[in-house]
RNA sequence: GGGCGGUUAGCUCAGUUGGCUAGAGCACCUGCCUUACAAGCAGGGGGUCACAGGUUCAAGUCCUGUACCGCCCA
C-alpha cells in the first residue's frame, strides 16, 4: 500500500519487481493476428556485434526503440520487437585472435579451423549472454523467444538460400581485382570498410635511368624521374607513363628505362591519365607531378587501369602480410639488390629502397606531402591495394526473371526513369532498374521508404547511384562459409534430384574451373561432392551479407509463414548514420529482391553520443560510459530520460563524461546528465505516493461534473493538451518534444499547481471526492503517457494504483480503460470537449497574481510563513476571475485576505506590484527602499518593451506594409505599456 | 576534392511558415527542512544569437561570403 512506498524513489527495487511482473505476463511475445490484414508493426533490433558488451550508443539506439515499440504496443497494435545479435565476422575474430596472442602466445594458425571457431563461439556466447542482460536491464521490451544470431541455424538457412539464388542469377561472379588488402588481418575489405585518414607524408623524386640517352632540347638526357608516395612499389613497375601531349613524349615513348634495383626492362608509354607538371597549379597532383608515372598495375588501381589499356604484365611483390615477396608473381628477384629486400616489411623496404636511391645518387629530391591514405577500419593499419581473386555481387547488372514487377513499376513512374542504352535505368544515373542497385534506389525515389531525418536520404541515394560491385569473400574463419565448390575443368553437376544445384565454369590462369552451389544445408551431398574432388572455398561471406537478410532472415525466410506473412516488411528501422551504406542500403537491396518489398517503411537516424569535448566515445580514449554503470548509479529509467531528452534532430548528442569511484573503489565513467533523469524520477515517485495516500477509498460514482472547480478543470484540459502533443510528436519520431511537454505537463503543471491546490479539498468531504477522481484520472493518463519513456517507475506506480483505485472513471465524462499492467494498457486519447481555453486563461491570471506576491515577499524577505492582507485593483473582467479564484490565490500566496475591485484605492502603508493590467497592494509591509528598487525595475523592464513597440509604430513603413493582424496587435501591446508605465510611475511618484 | 550538419546563457540544448521584453534543464545567487519530494519549494542574476555583408517595415530565423568544429563519401 501507498504508505510502505519509500521517500526516494529505489530504481533497483522497482526494477526487479516490474522485470518480474512483464516475464509472468509474456507480454512482449508478437504472434500474427488472428485476422489477416490487422494492423502489426515491427522493428528489428540493430544486432549488436557480439564483439563487445553494449555501450551507451547502443543504449540510446535501443532506448528509441523501446519508446517506438511501447508506443505503438498501447495502442493495441500487434507489436514485434525482434532482438539478436551479429558475428561481426572480421572484428569478432580480431579480438578473440588478440586475446589469444596475449593470454597464451598463440595464433589463429596454431589451431585447426574447428578448434578456432570454437574459441570465438566461446567468446560469442559469453557476450551474447551480456548483451542480451544489457537490454534487459534497460527495460527493453523485445520479444526474447525469438532473439536469433546471425549465424544460428534460422540464419544460416537464409544466407544459403540468398546465395544460392543469386548465384543461380549470374549475380555472384569471382573476379581477380585490385582489392582493400588489410594486410594486418590479412583479409580484404570492401570500399565502406576503408578508412581515409590525412597522413603527413611525402613525395620522392626517383631517377629511372634510360636504356639509351635521348637527345631532347639539345640536351642528353640519362634518366626520367618519376615522383611517388610509395617507393617500394617500384619492384613491380612495368612501365613509366607520360601524357600523349607533353612536348618530350615525342622522344621518350616507346624507349625503355632499365628499372634500378630489379634491373627489368619498362618501356615508355603514353596515357592521358597522367597529369602535367605544373608548378603553380592549385592542384597538387599537376603540382607535384614531374611528367612521368610509374605505372605498378598490381599495387595500385589507377595504374591497373593503365596496365589494362596497355596489356601491361602485373607483377605482385608483396606476401598477403605485406612483406616483399617473389613467392606470389615476382620472378625476375635476381639482382642482389633485390634479395635484400624479400622479407622485409613493406616500410621497411621503403625506407631501404629510398637510402639505395640516395647511395646512388638517383633520388632527386623529397619534398613533403600531405594526403589521404585509407586504412583498415578494424586493423587501422595502411590498406594495400592488392591483387586478388575475390567473390562479387553484381549490383548494376540486370536480373533476368523480375521483369514483371519492374515493368509495372516503370509504367507508374515514368518520370522517374530513363532509356539508357538497352537498359532502363534511373532517371539520371546508370543505375538499371532491375538491378540490385536499381531495387534499393526506386522506393527511395517513389517515397515508399523514408528517411527521418530527411537529410539522409541524400547518403543513401548517393551511394547507391555510385555503387560498385560488392566483394563478398572474406578470408576469414568466423562466419557462413561459402557455399561454393570448386574443380578444375569444366564439369556437369550430375545428376542430384533432391537438391538444387548450380554449375557455372569459370577463367583462371590455370585454365577452367567449375563453380558449383548447393541450395540447402546437405551434408551427405557435401561428402559426395568432396569426395569427388571438388573442393570448398575456404573464405566466409561479409558479415554485412548476413546482416542484409535480418529484416526476413530472423522470420525463418525461405520458409513461408504466417509470421513472416504477418511481420514482414517492417515498420521502422532505427539506427545511426554510419550505418546507412553499410547495411540499411543492402537490407533493402536483399528485401526486395528475396521478397518483393522493402524491409521497413521509414528508416529513423539517430544522432550519435560523443564526449563533453565533441569527441566519439572510444575504448581507446576512455571516455565512453557503460549503460550498466548509468543504471546502477542512476536507474535505468533515469538513464532513458535522459537520453531521450537529448535526442532532438541534431546529429550529435554531447555528453560531459566524469570519472566516479564506486563503493568497491573501481574507478568509472559517468555523466551529471542522468542526474536530471534520475530527480524526475524521484519527483514522479513522490507525486504518486502523495496522490495514492490520498486516494484510499475513491468512488467513481461520488464523481460529479458539475462540482469541478477550476483547478479540476484546467488540468483535464492541460492533460487533453498534453495527450494530443505527446501522441503527434511520437508519430513523427520526435523524443525530446514530447518528454519536455510530458515534463512540463507533470512537473510544473501537475505538481506545482494542481497537487498544491488539491491539498486542502483532500480535507474537505465536500469536495474530496471529485478531487480524488480528477487526480486519480489524471495520475492514470500522465503513468500511461510517460511509461514508453520510464517503463519500470510507471508500470510500479500503476501496479499500485490499480490496488487503491481500480476504476479511473470520471463519471459521465471520460474512462480509462482498464488493465492488469500498464505495458499493455490503452495508449490515451484525447477528450476535444475537456479542453477548456477559458479556464486556461483565468488559471493563467491566478497564477500570475499568485507570482507577483511571491515575487514581493522574496525581495522584501517577508517571511514564508507570515500571512498577508492582500487587495488588487484590475478590470472588470479581471476582476470576476480572480474574485471567483480567490481562495486558490490566499492558499498559494499564502494570504489572510484577498479583495479585488474595479476601483479599489491603494491602502496607504501598503506595497505595490503591477502585473500587467493588475495592481496588487500588500497591506503593512513598507519598505520604500525596496519598494523603488522593485518599481525602477519594473520601469526599465516595461520602457524597453515600450521602446520596441515605439519603433515599429513610428515607422510609416511597418503600418503600410505589416500584416494588419500585426499592426493591431502591436498597438494593443502599445497601450497596455503605456498604461503599465504610468501606474508604475505614479506609484514611484508617491514614494517622493 | 564532393556532400551534409553545427556555432544561441558557464554547461547541454529548444526556438515552427521572419512578428510579444530570445526560452528550458543543469550550474550559480537569495530565502525556506511549508507532514509527497532538500534528488525538493519559492524568488533571482546571467545572452553583441560565431563573424561580415545583403533582402525586408521587421532577421536568432531568409540569401551570400568568411572562420572554426564535426561527420559521411572519394
Amino acid at each position: 500500500m501507498a504508505a510502505e512506498l519509500p521517500k526516494v524513489y529505489d530504481p533497483k527495487r522497482v526494477e526487479e519487481e516490474v522485470r518480474q511482473l512483464w516475464t509472468s505476463g509474456d507480454y512482449f511475445h508478437a504472434e500474427p493476428p488472428g485476422e489477416a490484414g490487422m494492423p502489426t508493426y515491427t522493428i528489428v533490433i540493430p544486432p549488436p556485434n557480439v564483439t563487445a558488451a553494449l555501450h551507451l550508443g547502443h543504449a540510446l539506439n535501443n532506448t528509441l526503440q523501446d519508446i517506438l515499440i511501447r508506443f505503438r504496443r498501447m495502442q493495441q497494435v500487434e507489436t514485434l520487437w525482434m532482438p539478436g545479435t551479429d558475428h561481426a565476422g572480421i572484428a569478432t575474430q580480431t579480438v578473440v585472435e588478440k586475446r589469444i596472442l596475449a593470454e597464451e602466445n598463440k595464433r589463429r594458425t596454431d589451431f585447426t579451423r574447428e578448434a578456432f571457431i570454437a574459441r570465438v563461439q566461446a567468446w560469442k556466447d559469453d557476450y551474447e549472454t551480456r548483451i542480451i542482460g544489457q537490454l534487459k536491464a534497460m527495460g527493453c521490451s523485445c520479444d526474447w523467444q525469438r532473439t536469433r544470431f546471425t549465424m544460428d541455424e534460422v540464419c544460416a538457412r537464409a544466407v544459403r538460400a540468398n546465395f544460392f539464388k543469386l548465384f543461380k542469377d549470374g549475380l555472384i561472379y569471382r573476379g581477380k581485382r585490385l582489392v582493400n588488402w588489410d594486410p594486418a588481418t590479412q583479409t580484404v575489405l570492401a570500399d565502406d570498410e576503408v578508412e581515409h585518414e590525412t597522413i603527413q607524408g611525402f613525395f620522392w623524386y626517383l631517377r629511372y635511368p634510360l636504356v639509351e640517352p635521348v637527345e631532347l632540347d639539345g640536351r642528353i638526357v640519362e634518366t626520367v624521374t618519376v615522383a611517388t608516395t610509395r617507393p617500394e612499389t617500384m619492384l613491380g613497375d612495368t612501365a613509366v607513363a607520360m601524357h600523349p601531349s607533353d612536348p618530350r613524349a615525342q622522344a621518350l615513348v616507346g624507349k625503355q628505362v632499365r628499372l634500378p634495383i630489379v634491373g627489368r626492362l619498362i618501356p615508355i608509354i603514353a596515357d592521358e591519365h597522367v597529369v602535367l607538371p605544373d608548378p603553380e597549379s592549385e592542384d597538387d597532383k599537376a603540382k607535384y607531378s614531374t611528367g612521368f608515372l610509374k605505372v605498378t598495375p598490381a599495387h595500385d588501381p589507377d595504374d591497373w587501369q593503365i596496365g589494362q589499356r596497355h596489356d601491361l604484365p602485373v607483377i605482385n611483390v608483396m606476401a598477403p602480410d605485406g612483406s616483399i615477396s617473389d613467392r606470389y608473381g615476382w620472378d625476375d628477384a635476381n639482382e642482389p639488390e633485390a634479395q635484400a629486400l624479400l622479407d622485409m616489411d613493406r616500410f621497411e623496404a621503403r625506407a631501404a629502397i629510398i637510402e639505395w636511391f640516395r647511395q646512388e645518387k638517383l633520388l632527386e629530391d623529397v619534398r613533403d606531402y600531405t594526403h589521404e591514405v585509407g586504412h583498415s577500419y578494424r586493423s587501422h593499419v595502411p590498406i594495400e591495394p592488392y591483387l586478388s581473386d575475390q567473390w562479387y555481387v553484381a549490383v548494376k547488372k540486370p536480373i533476368s526473371d523480375i521483369g514483371v514487377r519492374i515493368s509495372d513499376w516503370v509504367a507508374e513512374h515514368p518520370d522517374l526513369v530513363e532509356s539508357g542504352g538497352e537498359l532502363t535505368v534511373l532517371k539520371g544515373t546508370d543505375v538499371p532498374i532491375d538491378s540490385l542497385a536499381g531495387l534499393a534506389l526506386a522506393p527511395l525515389l517513389d517515397g515508399r521508404l523514408r528517411f527521418v531525418p530527411e537529410r539522409y536520404a541524400k547518403t543513401y541515394q548517393t551511394w547507391l547511384e555510385n555503387l560498385r560491385d560488392w566483394p563478398i569473400s572474406r578470408q576469414l574463419w568466423w562466419g557462413h562459409r561459402i557455399p561454393v565448390w570448386s574443380k578444375a575443368g569444366t564439369h556437369s553437376a550430375g545428376n542430384h534430384e533432391k537438391h538444387q544445384v548450380h554449375v557455372v565454369v569459370g577463367e583462371t590462369d590455370e585454365g577452367p574451373v567449375t563453380y558449383l552451389s548447393i541450395a540447402d544445408d546437405c551434408e551427405s551431398l557435401e561428402v559426395e561432392l568432396e569426395a569427388q574432388g571438388w573442393q570448398r572455398d575456404e573464405d566466409v561471406l561479409d558479415t554485412w551479407f548476413s546482416s542484409a537478410l535480418w529484416p526476413f532472415s530472423t522470420l525463418g525466410w525461405p520458409v513461408e509463414s504466417d509470421q513472416l506473412q504477418a511481420f514482414y516488411p517492417g515498420s521502422v528501422l532505427c539506427t545511426a548514420r554510419e550505418i546507412i551504406t553499410l547495411w540499411v542500403s543492402r537490407m533493402v537491396m536483399m528485401g526486395q529482391y528475396c521478397l518483393g518489398d522493402i524491409p521497413f517503411r521509414d528508416v529513423y537516424i539517430h544522432a550519435m553520443i560523443q564526449d563533453g569535448q565533441g569527441r566519439k566515445m572510444s575504448k581507446s580514449l576512455g571516455n565512453g560510459i557503460d549503460p550498466l554503470v548509468a543504471i546502477d548509479s542512476h536507474g535505468a529509467d533515469a538513464m532513458r530520460f535522459t537520453l531521450a531528452s537529448m535526442t532532438t534532430d541534431t546529429q550529435d548528442i554531447r555528453m560531459p563524461v566524469t570519472a566516479i569511484t564506486l563503493p568497491d573503489g573501481r574507478t568509472v565513467n559517468s555523466s551529471a546528465k542522468f542526474d536530471s533523469g534520475r530527480n524526475f524520477c524521484n519527483k514522479l515517485w513522490n507525486a504518486s505516493r502523495f496522490a495514492l495516500t490520498h486516494l484510499e477509498g475513491t468512488d467513481p460514482d461520488a464523481f460529479d461534473a458539475a462540482a469541478m472547480d477550476a483547478p479540476d478543470r484546467w488540468i483535464l484540459s492541460r492533460l487533453n493538451r498534453t495527450i494530443s502533443e505527446v501522441s503527434d510528436l511520437l508519430e513523427g519520431f520526435k523524443f525530446s518534444d514530447p518528454l519536455n511537454q510530458l515534463y512540463r505537463f507533470f512537473w510544473n503543471d501537475l505538481c506545482d499547481w494542481y497537487l498544491e491546490w488539491a491539498k486542502p479539498k483532500m480535507r474537505d468531504p465536500q469536495r474530496k471526492a471529485t478531487t480524488q477522481n480528477v487526480l486519480a484520472f489524471v495520475l492514470d493518463q500522465t503513468l500511461r503517457l510517460l511509461h514508453p519513456f520510464l517503463p519500470f517507475i510507471t508500470e510500479g506506480i500503476f501496479k499500485n494504483l490499480n490496488d487503491i483505485v481500480p476504476t479511473r472513471r470520471l463519471t459521465g465524462l471520460v474512462e480509462s480503460p482498464p488493465s492488469t499492467a500498464l505495458v499493455v494498457a490503452d495508449w490515451p486519447r484525447t477528450t476535444h470537449s475537456l479542453i477548456d481555453c477559458a479556464v486556461e486563461a483565468d488559471i493563467e491570471l491566478v497564477q500570475t497574481t499568485i507570482r507577483t506576491l511571491r515575487e514581493v515577499r522574496s525581495a522584501r524577505n517577508i517571511s514564508p510563513g507570515l500571512k498577508l492582507v492582500v487587495s488588487a485593483k484590475t478590470t472588470d473582467a479581471i476582476s470576476q476571475v480572480l474574485s471567483t479564484n480567490r481562495t486558490l490565490i490566499e492558499q498559494l500566496a499564502n494570504l489572510e485576505s484577498f479583495d479585488v475591485a474595479v476601483n479599489l484605492e491603494k491602502p496607504d502603508n501598503a506595497a505595490v506590484a503591477v502585473a500587467g493590467a493588475i495592481e496588487v497592494y500588500v497591506h503593512d509591509v513598507v519598505d520604500p527602499a525596496a519598494e523603488r528598487a522593485r518599481l525602477e525595475k519594473q520601469k526599465q523592464l516595461v520602457e524597453k518593451g515600450l521602446r520596441g513597440v515605439e519603433g515599429k509604430l513610428n515607422n510609416e513603413q511597418f503600418l503600410q506594409r505589416a500584416k494588419p493582424e500585426v499592426v493591431q496587435q502591436s498597438q494593443q501591446k502599445h497601450a497596455e505599456l503605456q498604461e503599465q508605465l504610468a501606474t508604475v510611475e505614479k506609484h514611484l511618484a508617491e514614494l517622493g
